[in-house]
DNA sequence: GGCCAGGACACCA
DNA sequence: TGGTGTCATGGC
């Protein structure tokens, strides 16, 4: 049986539990936790999350006040600290240059504002798209690892790498904003349980279902 | 004890 | 453009 994305979108929502996405108590706190989970278990983001919180409440001017190697300590659980370590503070202070206020940073930048998440230190394809999603409410498609692995198994051949998935896939009309950030929350939380390395196995709703990609 | 995780980036051909 | 090595921790 074909599928279009939403079709697949739906069918997802109605058979798997819907998660809470994405897990922060702020957009600074978001945004942060976007840098740190690059490649790395969530578990050990949460960590240092909570390390964070503890000395800072997620407070801008606090941040940015943490020494570089303060701030590497508190981020040392989730891994690759002294890179990720260099991108909070640059995005934290890029921030604050706006008062923080991310309604006048989109303004600001308009259709150029992905373009200047990708110039920020860190912030590379996919981070770029789940801020646009999820801190500035613009419709994005998350081609991560899962969402990648998810399309194969639903016969789309030949994802290399992500702006190949992401010129691949469009999120149609039909899809709100809160759709797309549902669906992406919907592929993760599946893919943990389902899409692991090795794991062969997909669930029975899926069962003969091929993805068709409108254009 | 090895493998892996909700990537980004520099460097190379 | 596309492939490869590096960055690093904690859980399983």
């Amino acid at each position: 049986m074909e599928l279009t994305l939403f079709k697949l979108y739906l069918l997802m929502k109605n058979h798997l539990p819907t998660g809470h996405w994405w897990p922060a108590g702020s957009k600074l706190e978001l945004i942060v936790g976007a840098i740190l989970v690059q490649n790395t278990n969530w578990k050990n983001v949460e960590y240092s999350l909570a390390n964070l919180k503890a000395d800072t409440q997620f407070n801008r001017t606090k941040i940015i006040g943490l020494s570089l190697e303060c701030l590497e300590t508190l981020i040392r659980p989730s891994g690759f600290y002294k890179n990720k370590a260099k991108s909070i503070l640059a995005i934290t202070q890029w921030l604050d240059g706006f008062g923080e206020d991310y309604d006048a940073i989109a303004r600001h930048y308009g259709d150029g504002l992905r373009r200047q998440l990708l110039a920020l230190p860190g912030i590379g394809d996919e981070t770029a798209d789940v801020l646009m999603l999820y801190v500035f409410g613009q419709k994005a498609f998350i081609s991560d690892k899962y969402a990648q692995r998810l399309l194969m198994k639903l016969g789309v051949a030949d994802l290399k790498n992500y702006r190949e998935t992401a010129k691949l896939i469009r999120l149609s009309e039909e899809f709100s904003v809160e759709d797309a950030k549902a669906f992406h929350g919907l592929i993760v939380d599946f893919g943990k349980e389902y899409l692991g390395r090795g794991g062969a196995w997909k669930p029975s709703f899926l069962d003969d279902k091929k993805l068709t990609l409108q254009r």
